[in-house]
DNA sequence: CGGAAATATTGACACTGTCAATATGGGTAA
DNA sequence: TTACCCATATTGACAGTGTCAATATTTCCG
């Protein structure tokens, strides 16, 4: 049997995410229901249930699929550059592209209230994307000079950093007044010490 | 005529302010309708629409004080705190503090689909706000080491920093693993060059 | 005092997520 | 093949939502 022509509609669970897909970037989190991504797929409003039970475990979904998308944004092109540092560059110039590239699902990957936030599958992708980091704060050189970062300051300020860098830039508010064009390696070298740059 | 006592309800605007803040931090962003509120306070369903337009007016009203609020745990003490320095470590723990206090409400307050971002009220609290951070980053030395900033760099790290920060401590998700009890002036050293602390 | 304006109510509408009941087809064991 | 079970999809219904037009009520002001 054809493993994409199962049943009536066959593969249901990913046309659907790519159709909740569309519709998030296209208009937003508010114009994304259900009943459109159903009507857009071409099966009735009721047949997600099976496969995601709520609308949050659509939004869970598809929210998963956004980390782990991160993660190969942040690491695509490790293995052509040796040079470590340039690899870290790479992986934040990644992870800024990603959010610029994905904003509205960027934003729900943070959302507190849509999320089924003890999800495995999302725990696991978020954890992938958190270690990314952790190596990209081990590049620097922590407590004023002295390598090793043994308390997880850095890893953490590395991740605030990254984070509200990447909400901010993707904020249509805070576009023209207060990022001037800044990019997040101009701002990087502030949190590294002995004028590595 | 008293001024909290004109015409059915009086001062309507406020009370629903409270009933909205009220049901967001119980119940969620979710938990949140214009109808609750209406119920919470008892009037009709339509009755906001004089005040605040649509729901969306309503939240942007809701979040612009917010936005005050925030202002005023940054600068609190300002006035019994002399040391420059220290006036700079309160005001981000005032900004923590808040974020903390009101999850629900410093997540809307950074809501890309359910504001009027372009609401002058909004935008003049939340420039309030900046200017505030922009007077922290005045504190640190940019440039590894040379005193002043006229990139905007520093504004930028700074406000990226502690948003960045303050969304992630507040986060459910983030709180066991990573956080690991990290107060924003254990990690503000990093970005702050010389060893001054 | 009387009209105008602000404010609140009522009723309706389309839309949403969710659920129970039902229908349909695939997979599998006899 | 046949008969059954289960996964999958449909249908219909329901309560809840924001929003609007029409109407009612109160206040304000000339």
């Amino acid at each position: 049997m054809d493993a994409a022509r199962k049943y009536h509609h066959g593969n249901l669970k990913e046309a659907f995410l790519k159709a909740a897909r569309d519709l998030l970037e296209r208009d937003g989190l508010g114009g994304l229901s259900l009943r459109k991504c159903a009507e857009k797929v071409g099966v009735s409003h009721a047949a997600p249930k099976n496969h995601f039970g709520n609308i949050a475990g659509l939004l869970t979904a598809m929210v998963t699929t956004g980390y782990a998308e991160l993660a190969v944004m942040m690491t695509a092109d490790a293995n052509t550059n040796a040079d470590r540092k340039r690899r870290r560059d790479q992986a934040l110039l990644g992870y800024v592209a990603f959010a610029q590239a994905n904003p509205a699902l960027y934003d729900l990957m943070f959302s507190r209230d849509r999320l089924v936030q003890d999800d495995p599958d999302l725990l696991q992708q978020v954890r992938a994307c958190f270690v990314i980091l952790a190596d990209c704060s081990a590049e620097l050189g922590w407590h004023h000079g002295s390598l090793g970062d043994k308390t997880g300051k850095g890893q953490v300020a590395m991740w605030s950093l990254v984070h509200g860098y990447a909400q901010l830039v993707t904020a249509e508010r805070f576009k023209k007044d207060n990022m001037k064009g800044l990019s997040i390696l101009d701002i990087l070298p502030i949190i590294e010490q002995d004028g590595q740059n």
